[in-house]
DNA sequence: TTTATTGGCTTAACCCTTTTAGATTAGGGC
DNA sequence: GCCCTAATCTAAAAGGGTTAAGCCAATAAA
């Protein structure tokens, strides 16, 4: 176990007889020397065990690290089982990958630590999803580097998104033809609270710039445009996107009485798990029950009967976001297609 | 957008009319001056908009930087799709959370950029899978720096495992107690080819540590004290652990004859590739094959028939090697339990 | 031949903190 | 009023690199 301290450039330089400054352009600028020259002294850096600058030095002097942060709408350990945030990871690693960078990722859960500093390493920012009073976005908005957001838009800001409010109009225009006349929604945090729960009148209606809310009006208006009545005792708020909340949450939509005939979800989780509900209850899925979710993750295709759903192009949505971060194509809000994916769950 | 060049420490430091060390202190070392000025000038930096010591700097002056990386086996983003990894690396953000600590994922996927010297940033690593002539687990081993390795084992490194050998015996031999007579075996990179084959004789036996190897001569010694014969024309290499790579695998392994009448699978994203290549050829499981994965991923209890498997407490792996890297318990290898879940596609 | 350019390297200032060793101040005991 | 201790605070030296500016010799232009 070799623990010898490591060797640092001005060492390197003084053993191979140049400046420092010749090593470190071996390095960073290989315009600055001759090409014989960098390449002899890059094989004897290696020879010497010498593997680069170090990385608090350089970016301490250079203000920059490169490494590009992913800042989360929640803790990491949820975001890893969310295949939806899987997806769009994936994405955005490729493309740091390729380009020689590293993936720091941010909890946006808050109130923990109080701050180690770390917002002051990365090079470059995609926040992903609403941000609401997060004081560390507050701190990454502040430092002025590169900001892309995805999946809600700030003013001024650079962002990739989809048209949340068109998809969801569009999947629920097509539960809609299936003659239905008691449709209940099943929203991802629509209101700031810990239970699942029926929202208020007065939570009803939100020009919020939240996934969530845009996804909402897109349901109401096309229940409205079909003739259907929207009342806040047929949408349920669940807190987070996990099986069981969707389970407690789709157990009271199908108790109440008359039981609703069409379930519009506002993620494929939450539709899964009205399946599971469903099940329980011995409710049957499409005849009984016309069933959409969204966002289309790869469950949603195994699962029986197969789930209507929104595909997004999640990892192309990373994909996009880490491009344009790296390229500073920093002015535009883009617009990414969506496509209704329609299966069994919403029609025989 | 308030682009202001961030403040200083030696800035607010004059600002405030008090040394550097002072406000260095204030940050680090409470002990170090009056809880009354601390309290002061910690609101009075809050008030000016300076949120902590620069974390390169302090990275550069102290050597630690607080943050824990993990090095992967292969690119960031297959570990992203693959619920194995996600499952252990949710276990080890969910510790870093809680002690204020970030996660920075490393790329095991070598060959790319020629080392941005991002090792040396991290405090600790956690190497998770077999890194065989991996240079940046050579660099990473020479600093000399806080290691604990994940499913595989380096002598004078502490380690969490589990007994792959043992567990893939007892699988095995659930199989052999259904009256199979010819089983065949899909393992997970077992060999360096980048193509689904068949393994030579020469290849059939190898005590490394990797995963697939333990599992493999868990698999074999089964089959051996059952009195049934291992060849290597009934032992598939995959080599990624993909739906496409298994279902290839699955449909030479289904089309030999005799057709096996039972799989053992490395893993259970193999396992339900061979599904989906047994439904195409019209294969019924349990009745026709009897067929086992490895894991117990969430999705290996949806599936139709579910999936027989070895379920592992991947969170937990991922929670014990974090834990143990901060606390510094990094002596001894570990080895987590294991339980045998039968579903219904071994037995009737 | 003289002058301007260029190529190839070096010098030295600077990046922002942490921390050791030393200086200062306040307060207590005589 | 003086000395000593304890409590605070300060000065200055790392820590490892990057890069603007400068130097020198060799080549090109006049």
């Amino acid at each position: 176990m070799s623990t010898q301290k490591p060797l640092t450039l001005k060492k390197v330089a003084e053993i191979l007889n140049v400046s420092t400054a010749t090593i470190s352009n071996a390095f960073n600028r290989p315009d600055q020397l001759s090409a014989r020259l960098r390449e002899k002294l890059l094989a004897e850096c290696e020879r010497l065990g010498y593997h680069g600058p170090n990385i608090a030095a350089r970016s301490l002097r250079k203000g920059e690290s490169g490494v590009i942060a992913v800042l989360l709408t929640d803790s990491l350990a949820y975001h890893f089982t969310d295949p939806v945030a899987n997806q769009f990871l994936q994405g955005i690693s490729e493309v740091l990958e390729k380009n020689g960078k590293q993936l720091l990722m941010l909890s946006g859960a808050h109130g923990d630590a109080p701050s180690t500093g770390i917002e002051a390493l990365p090079d470059g920012f995609i926040i992903y999803g609403s941000q609401d009073h997060n004081p560390l976005f507050e701190r990454i908005i502040k430092q002025g580097k590169p900001i892309i957001t995805v999946d809600f838009d700030v003013p001024g800001f650079a962002s990739v998104n989809i048209d949340n409010y068109e998809a969801a109009y569009k999947i629920a225009e097509h539960v809609l033809e299936q003659s239905v006349s008691r449709v209940a929604i099943l929203g991802l945090r629509l209101i700031h609270s810990d239970r699942v729960c029926r929202i208020t009148h007065g939570e009803l209606y939100d020009e919020s710039e939240a996934v969530s809310r845009r996804r909402l009006n897109g349901y109401i208006d096309a229940l409205k445009d079909h003739q259907l009545d929207v009342t806040p005792d047929l949408i349920w708020h669940v807190p987070v996107n996990t099986h069981e909340a969707a389970v407690q949450a789709a157990r009271e939509a199908l108790m109440i009485s008359p039981r609703p005939d069409a379930i519009l979800c506002m993620t494929d989780k939450i539709a899964i798990g009205v399946m599971a509900a469903a099940k329980e209850l011995n409710i049957k899925i499409p005849e009984d029950l016309k069933l959409v979710g969204f966002d289309d993750i790869p469950e949603s295709s195994l699962v029986t009967p197969a789930l209507t759903s929104v595909h997004q192009h999640l990892k192309q949505k990373g994909e996009r976001a880490a491009t344009r971060l790296l390229n500073g194509a920093l002015t535009d809000k883009e617009i990414l297609d969506v496509k209704l994916v329609i299966r069994n769950s919403s029609c025989l």
